[in-house]
DNA sequence: ACGGAGTGCTAGCAATAGTTAGCGCAGGTC
DNA sequence: GACCTGCGCTAACTATTGCTAGCACTCCGT
């Protein structure tokens, strides 16, 4: 995973620039940003902000985010933390169900640790703790049966 | 479809920290930001940058994306395929369990479609299929016992 | 009553982002 | 040669972000 190097992002632009082959003049005027100032960006000596850098993305004809990750404004979408963050993203699903899912998750990340990371031989050996089946039915029976039972008896 | 408006970013700090019944001081000395500014921030009469988000983010425990998104930095994902996306790009569970994880979240997202949206007032009314249940629990017992039991049966 | 702790906010300031005006250089044309 | 166009950059400036010092207010305990 030969990604570049995140922080680098005035060496990113210039480079994506020269692959462009447009001048610096001209993606300043396509950016909608001052020459001297992407110049200064290049060269590493200003730090844009991001609606600056969507601007530049915009000229480059590349996608903001890429910009950012650069920039090191969002992670690159590392898998661990993209679908927790996704989760807690999501605003189609209850606090509660979101809840649940990270904790699904996150148990079946750690029944998979001493698999030693991504092994998708082992699908069919996937665990889940019976606890967190159990508060999974907690979650089922709450709303089948509507009676308040108490998990911690 | 009722998404929260992109563009309030000041608003929906407030709202978060107020659903996390913290004051405006304790989010800015979690967030690592000073207290006057978070104040003029909620106010929305600052715009921060994204590393101020990002600090304010971990302060809320909600992930930056988020708040980037609010702020209009980064357009708002489609949920549908966020959270989905992500369970089918990680790389760290197995694929029966992303399965799992997916099938649990289109569940929630079924469930949650007729109350018309993100009801966190139905925290506790969070159903779950008992067909995925059953599921779940397959997943389980396979990994329990560890005879090979055919499903399609 | 007072004092203390907590709350959110105001005013002023320092630091930084982003712009404007202009420079020197290179290449081309007459 | 002079002139023009285009190149990237410097210096000074304006606008904005983010902070510090301090205020007024509320609530509670003595």
């Amino acid at each position: 995973m030969a990604l570049p190097k995140v922080g680098s992002i005035g060496e990113y632009i210039r480079e994506q620039r020269q692959q462009a082959k447009i001048s610096l003049r001209q993606l300043a005027e396509q950016a909608g940003v001052s020459n001297p100032y992407l110049s200064q960006i290049e060269r590493g000596l200003r730090k844009p902000s991001a609606e600056i850098l969507n601007q530049i993305a915009k000229g480059l004809h590349i996608s903001a985010q890429a910009l950012y990750v650069q920039a090191g404004l969002i992670e690159d979408r590392e898998p661990p933390s993209d679908v927790i963050a996704a989760i807690r993203a999501d605003t189609f699903i209850t606090g509660r169900q979101r809840q649940v899912l990270i904790d699904i998750y996150e148990s079946f990340r750690k029944e998979n640790r001493p698999a030693g990371g991504p092994d998708d031989q082992a699908d069919d050996e996937s665990p889940l703790p019976e606890e967190l089946l159990s508060a999974i039915e907690a979650v089922t029976s709450s709303n089948g049966t509507r009676h308040q039972s108490t998990q911690e008896g």
